[in-house]
DNA sequence: CATGCTATGTGAATTTTTGCACAGATCGAT
DNA sequence: ATCGATCTGTGCAAAAATTCACATAGCATG
């Protein structure tokens, strides 16, 4: 059985019970039918059908052909049928992933998510390791950041996250609050370990703050919001996350140009689905009402 | 779902997780595995595999169709085992078509074969309609005459059939026996109906004895031998029947010209299958001690 | 019994498919 | 970092499959 469109071939053939009435199904020529079915008989060695003027009739071998062919037409219908309808509504698998940081965001927007769409199981990976979209881990990212360049995925802006320079209520109690920017090199900053990281309040750190000012480094963005918690000094915080703790004082109000600009990532082959499309708008409106 | 080769190239490569193994799997260039997937998206307008560098990830319809065509090629394998196996043993159905006349000859030797294969379901069709090879109804015919000539057939002689010249004992009491054939125009005779009739023994019956002299015509060879029983005239028999039958007196030695030779005709399709072959030979074996 | 209709079957032309060669990209290892 | 191995992807030539055209054969109908 090593061409299946010739089984497909002797199927019809059998079913119709001439290669006339085969080839009009099949949308080909009759000589295509009869050489189909030449070629698997000759194959397999033995006979299908018994060739008469007004037709083919099957043989014992041609009936269980028949039999078996037609379990295969009808299996394939209902795969084509679930693949197709499966490209037309919200169910299965929705996987989503974003840095850490975005869960207490993210996560109620999943929630509401979910419960509009029955049949849906979400899966909001956040992790230490990037989860690949390249390799079907996930459906959607949101990434921060410069602006990806993958060839393969299709990359949206998102939303702005402001960022604000914040300190520990700890640390302003002993340090007092810069009255301007030119009394920052009097206080200990906090950045990210990446001396090239193109975060835009990194690089206007590393601008108007010299390197030996900055005495906590680490490459977890959580950890370091950890650090200006723990008043190892001043260090960028996002307002929206900053809003919801009282430890948290406002050193200098938030710059436009420090807003750290958020990404919406898809892969190519998924981008187009209703699945990624209804969730990608359903995010958007949702993320209308943010203030960040 | 039009094109199942597609389908089988897509689970390869659903199997394998890369074109190239697929291609290899499949024996066909790899290029071909990439527009066969490309085709077959296209017609569902789903994507059912991800691309990347490494390979093609199944998305949740390539995992579905991954599953179905797994199926698929189960049963397809079954079958093709069942197909070629069925060429070579002796299973399923035989069907045997000849002469109601020759019954009582053929039903011991279909009644032996069947016992020495276990499995196989014999028919043995005689009737008054003539049972079509090329409709598949029937395996093997036995048939009496002239060398038949159909193309699709294939025919071979089998035994020749001794016919004598008998007359009941009912008869030869009123009307006696005729010394030779010079006293042939004294008795009644009994005949086939058709005056075209090749048969030899009609042949020479016609030749040597007036129409006048046939007094009794029917179309069935069993019929003929009735009417010779109920003492309406003489009449051919075959030797192996009149052998035992008491009430029936040769009335002339058996000429070699009387004889009629039988056939033994198979259709071209399935000619050359072990279960016909199988049977042409017992067949042939068994017919060596025959007497006829 | 001739005629029309519907079949199968086959060689030649044409279209489609396949294979080939090479480019581009990724990953692991030396 | 560079090399080698392994993939995908694409234009172009070769091969293979399909179509076309026509021949042939049975069967029903008038």
């Amino acid at each position: 059985m090593e061409n299946w469109d010739e089984v497909k071939t002797a199927f019809q053939v059998a079913r119709m019970g001439t290669v006339s009435g085969a080839a009009d199904v099949l949308g080909v020529h009759h000589a295509t039918v009869i050489r189909h079915i030449d070629a698997i008989e000759a194959r397999l060695g033995v006979k299908l059908f018994q060739r008469h003027a007004r037709g083919y009739t099957p043989t014992e071998a041609g009936e269980d052909l028949l039999r078996v062919a037609q379990a295969t037409e009808d299996q394939f219908n209902q795969l084509a049928g679930r693949i197709k309808g499966q490209g037309d509504d919200v169910t299965g698998e929705l996987v989503v992933t974003s840095l850490v940081a975005l869960g207490p965001l993210l996560t109620p927007v999943l929630a509401a998510f979910q419960k509009e769409h029955d049949g849906l199981i979400v899966r909001y990976l956040t992790g230490a390791r990037l989860f690949r979209l390249e390799y079907g881990e996930a459906h959607v990212a949101i990434r921060a950041g410069s602006a990806p360049d993958q060839p393969d995925n299709v990359v949206q802006p998102f939303v702005k996250q402001r960022m604000g320079l914040y300190a520990s209520r700890d640390y302003v109690d002993r340090y007092g609050v810069p009255a301007s920017v030119s009394e920052f090199p009097k206080h200990k900053f906090i950045d990210n370990d990446n001396a090239s990281s193109r975060a835009p309040y990194s690089r206007w750190l590393r601008s108007n703050i010299s390197a030996d000012h900055i005495v906590f480094r680490a490459t977890d963005d959580q950890n370091l919001v950890r650090a200006v918690l723990e008043s190892a000094g001043i260090g960028f915080v996002p307002v929206w996350q900053a809003a919801g703790n009282n430890d948290l004082v406002e050193v200098h109000p938030a710059l436009e140009e420090w807003s750290a600009p958020l990404w919406l990532v898809t892969h190519v082959d998924l981008h187009r689905t209703t699945k990624v499309q209804t969730f990608l708008s359903f995010l958007k409106e949702q993320a209308k009402v943010w203030d960040l």
